[in-house]
DNA sequence: GGATTGTGTATTTTT
DNA sequence: TACACAATCC
């Protein structure tokens, strides 16, 4: 555990030198260049599926083992836990033991290891709390409430965005360029921001924009520390290089500054998150950072055959900006890329089905298989028809199991105990399960709070002892303040498993969710027991939430063999023998609002996403789109995408189902007029009544619009989707119907027709 | 202090 | 259509 490796040419040296060789075999030539580069800035950009999570890992080994670097001198930064993971996995395998000492994980767990050891310089105390995005919007809300701004004009998720913004550019509140300022709150933006920070202050908490935010403090204002930090890691390694904002780029810059020994590794036509803060700029501008840098291009593909591979080439080839790469692969051409046009999105799920039902039968697995999508509505067709069809499937992405409610409700508690000064999480269960210290005592108690310059506990504690608050909340407030008191002094004595049992059971949380009857409760319940025993895992309760609050995963499911169903964005790093690409319309994909939003350069990163999801797919790729789409309960229309037109013609083939080659339907898809016709290329028309029956896939059916009355309660019924059922209740158009498979919906009268 | 009704909104989400 | 939140009533 020493994190010292024995290095040299003699002893252990000799055995791991004869090993040399072998790490380095099976690379090709770009791959080991990369890997053998000598010291100084190194960009490697790593096309999709040309091997550069290998490649980073395997230099890292190489910078260990040739001496170059000892683990604790060298700083290797990811963005998921999953890729930090991952690496340490490879490099432990490549150099035969355990990585211990290395600094190797995500950006903002190595932010957090910084400013835990200098917490004091940026005005923070060691022990700070790490603020997620449900504790920042709330605390936005109440910077917004005391500056007695309209809520509903300017919301707290607005404002968080914008402070996330700022601190992704390495702004601090005196920082702010002007023009960055806007018109958010009247222009107050700035000054809210001041506050927010503030606040973030006197709360002894950070949120994950301040992990890297305070970083950059940390290191510009203080020169000794920085060349302490300069010396140190001899080597820098960086993972998805595309994805840096500016201030983990500055981060990295002042690390790097001093040797400029920093290998970078990316791919600048896989950069999606612009919206999250990252710049592509920052990989497109890596020569003139580092001058006298080596770029190293890995093009040759591993991964997808001839065919997919070209399209995807095709189409990315229509970016502006990039620095180019031209893929290629030694594999088979294989099959031609599919594109499906079907009618709607409900045909369109039937087809992605049977195709995956067919792909089984010839010994294709489920696990390797995914249906991509661009927006997480679009998952709900496909469910329905994989649950109906019986083809088993996971949907990756959804409510995270930290983030959900219930989790979050105990981490709270376990803050409190551990943390009594953490005002967020005490208001968030003050009252939960409801104990009568409603709104109007904990305006008293933040007032209070306030005045005092103390924390909510402390303020609550006072105000307990005295008569201000009527009888009932001040005696809930006694009890609770007791009740905390009581655990926290079993922090040493218990187990972290058995106090967090304690408190879970003694708060009345667990009795509350056992009381409920609504059909999520259960689950929740089984969620918190996953909780506790997660807790066990650590040796204590600290240790838990410093865990919890960097990594934010969701429980790891059984490997069955099951379709998965996922976001393009999602899907990034992934692999998968078949993918669908479904949704491929104007507006959807690519996306109107991120086109409105961004223009051009939305645009070009919407192509980046087609390309990341193509380069997805190993053998088979068949991408999707559909003439009709139900949106809110509306129908609406759409042209295909405009990336169905960049797909080069040599490498796709259309399938029959293609509405645009359909005689019956190709009349008002292909016409020529009807695209000229929208201004934006994507235009919405309703269809009123139009829909296709189960079974009867090709004939187009219009059936009469609002048949209220023609119902009786009683009825038994056909739906086309929900199969049979009987009309429980009625009220003017929407039917409520016990269905014999699917359970109990409200549905529409005209969807249904007497059975 | 708590339940109920009404209103507005609706991408992508590594930490 | 669905859901989350806020104003409103009891």
């Amino acid at each position: 555990m020493s994190g010292q490796l024995a290095l040299g040419m003699s002893g252990p040296g000799a055995r791991i030198a004869g090993e040399a060789a072998s790490y380095l075999q099976g690379l090709n030539p770009e791959q080991r260049a990369a890997v053998t580069a000598e010291d100084g800035p190194l960009l490697v950009l790593a096309g999709a599926g040309t091997g550069k999570t290998r490649v980073l890992t395997t230099r890292l080994a190489h910078i260990l083992l040739t001496g170059r670097a000892r683990p604790h001198e060298v700083l290797a930064v990811t963005f998921t836990n999953k890729a930090a993971r991952e690496m340490v996995e490879r490099v432990e395998g490549l150099i035969g033991r355990s990585v211990a000492g290395l600094w190797l994980g995500t950006f903002h767990a190595m932010g957090v290891r910084m400013l835990r050891a200098h917490a004091e310089l940026v005005g923070l105390k060691p022990g700070f709390t790490i603020l997620d995005a449900d504790d920042q919007e709330r605390l936005a809300k109440q910077i917004i409430q005391a500056a007695a701004l309209d809520e509903r004009r300017w919301p707290a998720r607005a404002l968080v965005a914008i402070i996330q913004r700022w601190k992704d550019r390495g702004y601090r509140p005196d920082q702010v360029p002007a023009v960055e300022v806007g018109d958010f709150a009247l222009g107050k933006g700035i000054e809210l921001y001041r506050a927010y920070q503030e606040r973030l202050l006197t709360l002894n908490a950070c949120d994950f924009g301040d992990l890297l935010l305070h970083g950059l403090t940390l290191l510009t204002g203080n020169p000794d520390l920085l060349a302490q930090y300069q010396r140190r890691f001899k080597a820098i390694l960086v993972d998805e290089y595309q994805d840096t904002n500016v201030a983990q780029y500055l981060w990295l810059r002042l690390l790097a500054g001093g040797h400029k020994n920093i290998t970078c590794v990316g791919d600048d036509d896989q950069s999606i998150y612009s919206w999250r803060g990252a710049e592509v700029g920052n990989i497109l501008r890596f020569e003139q950072d580092f001058p006298g840098a080596a770029v190293i291009r890995l093009e040759r593909n591993y991964r997808s055959t001839g065919h997919i591979l070209a399209a995807a080439s095709g189409v990315i080839a229509r970016n502006r900006h990039r620095h180019g790469k031209t893929l290629w692969t030694e594999g088979e051409a294989g099959e031609l890329v599919r594109v499906a046009g079907l009618w709607d999105d409900e045909e369109e799920a039937r087809f992605v089905a049977d195709e995956i039902e067919a792909w089984q039968r010839r010994g294709g697995k489920l696990t390797e298989t995914a249906v991509l999508v661009r927006a997480g509505f679009q998952t709900r067709a496909f469910e329905e028809r994989f649950i109906q069809v019986g083809l088993p499937y996971r949907v990756v992405g959804g409510p995270r199991f930290y983030e959900r409610a219930e989790i979050r409700d105990a981490i709270a508690y376990f803050r409190v105990v551990c943390q009594p000064d953490d005002d967020l999480a005490l208001e968030r269960i003050i009252n939960l399960p409801r104990r009568g210290i409603g709104e109007s005592t904990l305006k008293a108690l933040r007032t209070a709070a306030r005045a005092a310059e103390v924390s909510l506990l402390q303020a609550a504690r006072a105000m307990s002892q005295t008569d201000e608050l009527p009888t009932r909340a001040r005696n809930a407030l006694v009890e609770l303040i007791a009740t905390f008191d009581r655990w926290r002094a079993e922090l040493g004595e218990k187990s972290p498993r058995e106090l967090a049992e304690t408190i879970l059971d003694e708060s009345g949380y667990t009795a509350m969710w056992k009381a409920e009857h609504s059909p999520d409760a259960p689950g929740r319940l089984e969620n918190l027991k996953e909780l506790v025993k997660a807790v066990q895992e650590f040796d204590t309760l600290p240790g838990f939430l410093e865990h919890v609050s960097l990594v934010v995963e969701n429980a790891t499911e059984p490997d069955a063999d099951l379709v998965t169903i996922m976001t393009l964005h999602g899907a990034k790093g992934l692999e998968f023998d078949n993918v669908f690409l479904a949704g491929w319309e104007e507006g959807l994909f690519p996306s109107q609002r991120a086109i409105d939003e961004g223009g051009t350069k939305a645009l070009e990163e919407e192509r980046r996403l087609a390309y990341v999801g193509m380069t997805r797919a190993r053998r088979r790729l068949t991408i999707s789109f559909a003439a009709n789409r139900r949106i809110y309960n509306q129908w609406s229309s759409s042209v295909p995408s405009r990336f169905i037109d960049e797909l080069p013609p040599e490498h796709i083939e259309h399938l029959h189902r293609n509405p645009a080659t359909r005689p019956d339907l190709g009349s008002f898809l292909d016409d020529e007029p009807f695209r000229a016709r929208s201004t934006s290329r994507f235009r919405t028309q309703r269809v009123e009544g139009a829909k296709l029956i189960e079974g009867r896939a090709e004939i187009l059916q219009t059936r009469p619009v609002g048949r209220s009355g023609a119902f009786k309660t009683g009825e038994r019924i056909f739906h086309p989707k929900f199969g049979y059922g009987r009309i429980e209740a009625i009220d003017g158009n929407k039917l409520d119907i016990a269905f014999e498979k699917s359970g109990r919906k409200k549905v529409i009268d005209s969807f249904v027709e007497p059975a």
